[in-house]
DNA sequence: TTGTACGCGTTATCAC
DNA sequence: GTGATAACGCGTACAA
């Protein structure tokens, strides 16, 4: 909270002096003992919390390229942020050194809260992920100061890198069709957000169209915990298993693998199981895990770009930069 | 790169003007509508990049609360991040808004480019995770403007929240030797790190005090492809398998996992496997991994607050915080 | 629309 | 040897 010149003041020295002795240039500048210790006392005292704009802008190591901020909620989805990062870094377009990368964790539903949006003193433009509903709703009302990216969510205010989401859902939905399938099911993490939504819709639209049944939706917890009580209740219920159950989430498939294993429903035999993201460890899940490949990597790389060509004037208008979803075959399904 | 005064200049207005009309307050302030047209036209030419450390300073939004970085590595290890992030949220450390959370992503082995750590211009202190050899090497030798506490390191010129790796070795090796194991081996990833060193030499030890014999030291990829190609290696060898499998990373694990089940190698009956740091999914793999805890809720908390401490001048000299592991058992060994 | 004081740490110049 | 003074970086906002 204190200033330089208000410890300059109280150690009877001048604020100079002050920035000499907390910078450990004390000796350098010849600086008596007694004054470094005193005004280190003071600073102590006061509780100096240096100003690291007034350094910045002092030191010119601003404004020379643009901070650019991800906003990233602090969930459980935390983890997938590092495919996002694989993304950008891989690309190599973080070595290049054209912008410096920070990654800022907000609550979920509560990107109100973050004021730099609006104040514009903390990034020079953000990539917004995982907004839910709520989020996105207030991102549409409010006047923004910072150029923004939005990431797997659509708005027409804002530039936006997505996925066809709607179109996943009736995809899955047919290839399940076409495997002879008649009932199935799908589970949804417990989370407001339009891309789950719209995967939903999708799927129920297409398995609609497809003449099959769905037979269960069920909702859970955004874990691998979550998709193994998803297992688990259904198993203690009295309804018929479906043929297939299309997870919309991972890390919900994987917790269902392990709760199938557990309760002797044999997969894909007795079920079949697809995820959705195409997550690392999918791969290597036993048995392997069928999922929906998310372009992450790609779409990274196409927010960055577009947040670099809004910041350097580049774009006018928004964009909608669509990215294809793909089905990876593998044991489950 | 341009100023909002060279901006002015250019367009024959003054500065003022420049601001208003570049925060949208033109049409506010009644400034015409040509000039405003004029002096954005100019900012674009002059690509415009807006100072936020001047905008910082002048809205005295700085310099209230610190401004709080973990600087962690961008590479397979990015995921690991999530627990880091879910320990500090969970403690409503972050609600209770007294600093602000930053996550800034550097290069393995490249500590050294991160210039804010001399500058000071970016952040009120430090959390450095995942240090290299390398890159604490590095941090031994030079001068810091800035406050840190190193994660899952030790060194006497810092502040630290560790384990003792160490020890952690010696008592897998026990464990092991208590199951009646003659054989084991350990799978290490190659990457340089002091806390896998450590677990390697205790493990080691461990081994020879117990009057086992270690048959195999394997490298790998700090991923599940990794681990799984360190089982396909053993499988086309002409070596015995050992009794038991350290692996000193879970993915790692979870990657054996699937190349023995790939390989018709039984866990644990063929096969025991042990993993470390017990992440998430380990609770959810088939059949279900045997672990070493790792603490890293609680000691991104201490990390936190020791950082805290530092920024407040509450601590002096180094401390170093040792937390605990903790064997958890399920069925893979 | 303009002019300008302000926020705060840094550092080169100057003084005793 | 010890330390003071003041210009500077750049966007903001209020008085004129």
């Amino acid at each position: 909270m204190a200033t330089i010149r208000e410890i300059a003041e109280k150690a009877g020295v001048s604020s100079g002096t002050v920035s000499f002795i907390l910078n450990g240039k004390g000796d350098k500048m010849r600086i008596s003992e007694a004054t470094q210790k005193r005004v280190l006392e003071v600073a102590r005292e006061l509780g100096y919390l240096p100003s690291i704009s007034a350094r910045r802008l002092r030191n010119n190591d601003d404004n020379k390229i643009p901070v650019i901020t991800i906003l990233w909620t602090l969930d459980a989805r935390a983890s997938l942020i590092s495919r996002f990062l694989q993304g950008i870094q891989t690309k190599s377009l973080y070595k290049d050194g054209l912008f410096e990368l920070l990654i800022q964790p907000y609550e979920n539903d509560k990107l109100n809260e973050v004021e730099s949006l609006h104040t514009g003193t903390r990034f020079n433009g953000a990539i917004i992920a995982n907004a839910s509903s709520e989020d996105l709703e207030y991102l549409e009302r409010v006047d923004l100061k910072v150029p923004i990216v939005l990431y797997q969510r659509y708005s027409e205010k804002f530039n936006t890198v997505n996925v066809d989401s709607f179109l996943t859902g009736i995809e899955v939905a047919q290839f399940l069709a076409r495997k002879g399938h008649e009932q199935v099911g799908i589970v949804v993490p417990d989370i407001s957000s339009q891309a789950v939504d719209l995967r939903q819709q999708g799927f129920l639209k297409g398995v609609e169209e497809c003449g099959m049944v769905n037979t269960h939706i069920q909702k859970g917890d955004f874990t691998e915990e979550g998709g193994y009580k998803v297992i688990q209740s259904l198993v203690k219920g009295s309804d018929e298993l479906p043929a297939a159950l299309f997870f919309l989430s991972d890390p919900m498939a994987m917790g269902a693998l392990a709760a199938c294993h557990d309760n002797g429903i044999r997969v894909p035999d007795d079920l079949e199981i697809i995820g959705h993201d195409n997550d690392e460890q999918t791969a290597y899940t036993v048995p392997a895990l069928t999922t929906v490949h998310l372009p992450v990597e790609e779409m990274a790389v196409a927010c960055i770009n577009q947040l670099m060509n809004l910041i350097n004037h580049k774009i006018q208008t928004p964009e909608a930069l669509q990215y294809k979803t793909k089905l990876v075959r593998r044991t489950s399904c």
